[in-house]
RNA sequence: CGGGGUGUGGCGCAGCCCGGUAGCGCGCCUGCAUGGGGUGCAGGAGGCCGUUGGUUCGAAUCCAAUCACCCCGACCA
């Protein structure tokens, strides 16, 4: 591609409405544009990123049995009734009527279809396993578009589903799944964590993501030092730090005004949070639940949804908190028998507690479980945080922010049992298929790649995801011998079968030249000069690297190959 | 949905308080010079001031409504 050709300019100023560097870059270097909230138009240097990642892709899945197939984005209600999940989706799926006003929906996601697909045509077991996936557009009507392409209302996204005849299958699939995963990510160059996930909640037992370290992602994720463990923090046990224990001492009321919080607590009675107990009150599905845990740890609020199965959870207001019989600031499980409580193991680790006391400016001290209060559950509903102990091991856990690029589930036998998903085993009896589903969020990992490799000057791509691989820079190009060399060396590039992208502009200067290809960060600059004429050689830099080399010009096939080979270690 | 903010040439912004018919930088076009890290000089093109309504002799500016977008929180690839 010539740039004096090409579609679209690289702007010299950040954009105003960009502030995490992949979005900003994106932008930019004119890869793309903003339609609306979390929809973008892709230009030529982002399609060609996003193509290279879809290869990849296709080749993995190809190779893990998969067969391609496209569904349509356009669906009728009717089949989300029928799996219940328009209710489960909510505001996040768009709707739309036609022209006869039958209800339609714009899919976030495609396992009722698929599912149907897979019923009428999978018979016996001699079908199965099935392993069919799409790279397609996904629409969810997300709360919050955010960073450009890293939450899209509107993005690609590659979808596979497995169907098996068994759990046993299942597990050979998914293992399966997740070396293609360890495989896609590893060959775009991008170093990505697979942890242990929360599935959701239709979600079978495993499920595992995709993370890729970065500062700007929006999970967190605990990992083991030894390499034993990795775990999405929504899903991560770890071992607490025990708080220290003593003799137990009566239960005794303090006057304590004023004091609402731990931290209130913790300062005016020079103790640490480990040695109070917090009672914090939610509203899970309009129920008010008061959940009990050690002072220095705090809820995690998937783990809770998911150990009490509710749709919606969130922190009650003081004043649903008072209809319940519980005082905000002095919140306590001491003498409650009329809601559901809930409690962290936490409060076993540990003993002699400050807790509220259910009475305002009052607390309790050496607050002991179960002598002083009870709970209806026990279950782990902490969040697990740098310096708890792995579960393996015990040695200390690292956190590492970063952002899901793909997640692998399995998925059960609710969709085959919803939609008739039956075959026929040896035995001539019907079983449902059991089903596991892959995503990976394919313009999230162009924005997410970009966000791991840039510097202050701009994007450096790893090289098999990069939209070219070299960028063939002519200096002083209305100079007749540059231009004729550089056309030269653009098609002898070509030939050699890379994909260049030459700035032939006329007229620009070194510095603009160069800071664009700074900005744009392709692998690999040529650069062609009067003065690199002159002395006969031609200029190759990686983008990597803070020095360029000079070869010459008969060299230049040998020399880009071998820096294109650096950037791929 | 709650909280905070912004809409003015392609991009970044000023002007708004205190109403008088829009300005700066970058980019773009033309010419001359320059020629290895956003080069210089000269000339030029380009704006329904988000939208609607109101106040006023007069509105980018004041008032009201509305729309859009961004950021922070609950959701996900």
């Amino acid at each position: 591609m010539r740039v004096s050709r090409s579609l679209a300019k690289t702007l010299r100023q950040d954009p105003g409405e960009a502030e995490t560097a992949s979005h900003r870059l994106m932008l930019r270097a004119g890869m793309m544009m903003q339609v609306g909230a979390g929809v973008y138009s892709y230009l030529p240097l982002a399609l060609q990123s996003i193509q290279k990642i879809e290869a990849i892709i296709r080749e993995e899945i190809n190779a893990a049995g998969g067969q391609e197939v496209l569904m349509p984005a356009l669906q009728p209600l009717e089949i989300w009734k029928q799996s219940g999940r328009d209710v489960a989706f909510g505001d996040n799926m768009f709707h739309l009527f036609d022209r006869r006003e039958r209800e339609m929906v714009i899919a976030p996601t495609h396992e009722e279809v698929i599912t149907l697909i897979a019923t009428s045509n999978v018979e016996s077991y001699r079908d199965l396993p099935l392993l069919l996936y799409q790279i397609q557009t996904k629409f969810r009507d997300e709360p919050r578009p955010r960073a450009g392409l890293l939450r899209g209302r509107e993005f690609t996204m590659k979808d596979a589903y497995s169907f098996d005849t068994d759990e046993e299958a299942l597990d050979v699939t998914y293992q399966r799944m997740r070396i293609a995963y360890r495989n896609i990510f590893r060959r775009c160059g991008l170093p990505t964590l697979e942890v242990e996930a929360d599935s959701g909640a239709i979600g079978g037992k495993d499920s595992h993501e995709f993370i890729m370290p970065a500062d700007s992602g929006e999970d967190t994720v605990l990992v083991c030092p030894t390499g034993d463990y990795a775990a999405n923090s929504e899903r991560a046990i770890s071992v607490i730090f025990p708080a220290p224990e003593s003799p137990e001492g009566e239960l005794t009321l303090l006057e304590t005004p004023g004091v609402k919080t731990i931290a209130d607590l913790v300062a005016s009675m020079g103790i640490s949070e480990a040695q109070t107990l917090k009672a914090v009150f939610y509203a899970a599905d309009n129920a008010i639940v008061l959940v009990t845990i050690r002072g220095d740890i705090d809820v995690n609020e998937v783990k809770l949804k998911n150990l009490l199965g509710v749709r919606d959870l969130r922190l009650a207001t003081a004043d649903e908190a008072r209809s319940a019989g519980l005082t905000p600031g002095s919140t306590s499980p001491i003498g409650l028998t009329s809601i559901k409580r809930i409690g962290d193991p936490s409060i076993e680790q540990g003993n002699n507690f400050v807790a509220g006391a259910n009475q305002d400016n009052k607390h309790y001290k050496n607050v002991n479980y179960p002598r002083d209060f009870e709970v209806d559950t026990i279950a782990p509903i902490g969040t697990s945080k740098a310096g708890d102990g792995c579960p393996n091991c015990g040695a200390f856990l690292d956190e590492v922010r970063g952002i899901e690029v793909g997640h692998v589930f399995k998925l059960g036998t609710f969709f085959t049992r919803t939609f008739g998903g039956d075959y026929l085993d040896d035995e001539g009896k019907l079983n449902p298929m059991v089903m596991g589903c892959y995503g990976i969020g394919v313009t999230r990992v162009l924005a997410a790649a970009i966000e791991q490799n840039h510097d202050d000057k701009g994007i450096l791509y790893p090289a098999p995801i990069a939209p070219f691989q070299v960028h063939l820079v002519a200096l002083n190009a209305d100079k007749e011998e540059v231009s004729a060399a550089a056309d030269e060396t653009y098609a002898q590039l070509l030939a050699l079968g890379y994909d260049v992208l030459f700035d032939d502009r006329l007229g620009e200067s070194a510095g603009v030249k160069f800071n664009d290809a700074d900005l744009l960060g392709l692998p690999v600059r040529v650069v062609i000069s009067p003065r690199n004429l002159k002395n006969g050689v031609v200029e190759i830099k990686r983008r990597r690297a803070a020095e360029s080399t000079q070869v010459p010009a008969a060299e230049l096939s040998a020399a880009v190959a071998e820096a294109l080979a650096k950037d791929e270690n």
